[in-house]
DNA sequence: GACAATCTCCCTACTGGAAGGTAGATACGT
DNA sequence: ACGTATCTACCTTCCAGTAGGGAGATTGTC
């Protein structure tokens, strides 16, 4: 009663906090149960086991990636208002701590140790980043609104990693501007505005 | 006799290689003493706690990362060289799977569940690497050998979030290729002989 | 040179706690 | 009565770390 989210939801939550702090390794049931008032043995009546908890963690974030990304393509028309959005949501996360990592790049960095079926889904999550990421490089392209020195594709992709790299070195550092101040010199780049 | 490493040697290359894999958490003393032929217990001997075994493991390979730019810097003068060998050093690590990951870039991800002696020995490694990269820019801009668009320190930050992103991507994708295909564009980038 | 103390390195055996997971009962809404 | 959600209690395995001892090399002392 009040509660708005489900059990399930917020074990899903807790759990997502927790990956983006340490990792796959780095958290157990009962850090969770610590956090959501339930006991552990109750954490595997809805995820039997900690893999499932895992790849439906990942697969739901991918999930709400893609529609966040959906509304994002409506509001926004300009693909380097596009990328800008983008790599400001990251910057606010960062900086506010609310969101310090992205849960897949955690992840992704563990890939040899992850059971395959969460590696799959980490997998697909990169794949749908780089597939919308190219897109948005293609439109910017054709309209002019992007000057691209490679292939979109390459381009998304170097996009990418250079978010997730100034995430890790912000995080290295301890100093969450580190972020913003990376991306923007690689956000101007993109600018056909600024004479090259 | 005949032996060339010592044990203890043997223990920081095995625990390098199983942080490259699975991060701080994702190895154990059990999990050494199965490869280098040793007890569990006699590990203890050598390093006391886990923390002291992973935290001499990083301040060696800063030092070492140190010597092997040392010797980089004599051996290759032009600047856009060194960031291609730079480059290239992790392009085949990753596709001869040789070193597959930075173990200082695993452990950053890690920093808010690692022990604080770890946590500011990882950040240290940070510090020298955008450190040096910075006056391999710094020289490059003034001999004209690199065409720079931010500030020196920001063009070795961007460039360091690119090489960590990439590695990142690479092991997502779980195709090696990827590493040097994000990069090219980056060095090219750098490259005055290319006009923009 | 001989003896003993010390040091280094590795061992077996163990501890307490935390890990992921299971069994089975209870409470409750339909 | 049935399904869902939760509980207590427990299991097995693994974890980091400790206690204490043995073999062999090194060192200090006479």
């Amino acid at each position: 009663m009040g509660n708005l989210l489900t059990k399930s939801d917020e074990i899903l939550a807790c759990a997502r906090t927790l990956i983006m702090n340490g990792g796959y390794n780095g958290f157990s049931y009962a850090d969770i149960a610590n956090v959501v008032k339930i006991r552990k043995a109750s954490i595997h009546h809805h995820f039997p086991t900690k893999t499932d908890l895992v790849r439906t963690l990942v697969t739901r974030y991918r999930e709400d990636a893609e529609a966040t990304v959906a509304v994002l393509g409506e509001n926004v028309q300009d693909p380097f208002e596009v990328l800008k959005v983008y790599a400001g949501h990251w910057a606010s996360c960062i900086e506010d701590a609310s969101r310090p990592f992205c849960v897949c790049a955690m992840l992704a960095s563990e890939t040899p140790a992850l059971a395959p079926e969460v590696a799959v889904e980490v997998k697909a999550f990169f794949r749908f980043l780089s597939t919308w990421l190219t897109s948005v490089m293609e439109r910017g392209a054709r309209e002019g609104s992007l000057s691209l020195s490679s292939e979109p594709a390459v381009e998304a992709d170097a996009f990418m990693a250079s978010v997730h790299g100034a995430m890790l070195s912000a995080r290295a550092y301890g100093t969450p501007e580190v972020f913003g101040t990376i991306l923007a010199p690689t956000l101007q780049r993109l600018s056909p505005t600024v004479a090259q």
